[in-house]
DNA sequence: GGTGTATAATCGAACGATCGTTCTATTGGT
DNA sequence: ACCAATAGAACGATCGTTCGATTATACACC
């Protein structure tokens, strides 16, 4: 086990417990167990308790996510390396599709209710960036959106059905897929 | 509310509970008041607790998927047929998509050791019953594979966009944009 | 450089509330 | 009068949270 010594290693471990066991699964006995940090620590570093640890790993996920993801499609690049960036962006988000479960620890359960806005507007925000670099390459609108609701939905069931089978490398194969799909619908 | 009248409406009941709140989000109080049943009413029927109820929730839903989605697939039907009935299948089975958490509500959390490999045998059945009939329309292995895998990844995928988006036609869409996507890959 | 002290960080014990479960008693139909 | 089906009260265990007190760290002062 890797050990905590800051404050960034600590929410990435609790991102670690909550994808393991879900938000209403994790106890306080869990997170100190698997943090190493007794209880009372745990509300040290987090006054507001296991609502407040959940907000820390949610607002490190969207980090993360704008970063890797979203901000590869608003870069100066051209549109191959855009898709090409996001798609190795996605694979780090996701450690090669073995963490799945980021979108469910908050989509479902107690959390539900205060995270589905956020999450929808990440969705429909991933969404229209691709959609717009898709018509920037001469694609008409409604087929732009077809094609990245295609994208993402590609993405999303290669997390399901990896995780389901257990079959991780199919996650690899899926994005090159992904890849190939674009290119050969959008270039050509 | 639908009042419960029998030992398969009480299921049913439970199921649509068990997707609200998650298998640990959900507590006797919650099943309770959601069912009109007092907590040892629940346990007359239900002598194993909280974690009979999930499997008969788990069971019933098995069920239901091998008859709304396998058995078209070993039919008699051509087939375009057996795709048609398949799809069909899933969108019953998924309540159009409103019901995209049935697989999440047993892979997370508490329930995840005990049902993780049932799902991966039910994901990988359904994947060879694909690649079979496939191949029976002349196409090798590897592609037959490799289609199959995008057909179940786009549905599961289609069931995490709406479901994040709230855009419950989009799965609709994406239901009729696979079928157009396996007859031109593999009737042409 | 050693020392005192403020404060950052830790901990286990204990709180009230709720968890899943069981007990005992009562209802409603046949 | 028998039995399937119901219900509320109460159980021990665990939940998230708070409390009081101890240890570690950092920095000012002699």
């Amino acid at each position: 086990m890797v050990k905590i010594v800051s404050y960034k290693d600590l929410v990435d471990k609790l991102t670690d417990i909550f994808c393991e066991y879900g938000y209403d699964g994790t106890s306080l006995t869990i997170l100190s167990q698997n943090t190493g940090l007794g209880r009372a620590s745990l509300y040290y570093h987090f006054p507001g308790g296991k609502e407040e640890m959940a907000n820390a790993v949610y607002e490190k996920i969207s980090r993360d996510f704008t970063k890797l993801v979203l901000s590869p499609l608003a870069s100066d690049h051209n549109f191959p390396t855009k898709i090409k960036n996001m798609l190795e962006g996605i694979n780090l988000f996701y450690n090669n599709g073995q963490r799945s479960c980021l979108l469910d620890v908050f989509a479902i359960g107690s959390t539900k209710d205060i995270f589905n806005s956020q999450i929808k507007n990440a969705a429909l925000y991933w969404k229209d960036s691709l959609v717009k670099i898709i018509e920037d390459e001469g694609i008409d609108t409604n087929r732009a959106i077809m094609l990245s609701e295609e994208i993402i939905i590609s993405i999303e069931g290669a997390l399901v059905f990896a995780r389901a089978t257990g079959d991780f490398e199919s996650f690899n194969r899926a994005l090159e897929n992904i890849l190939l799909t674009i290119t050969k619908n959008i270039l050509d």
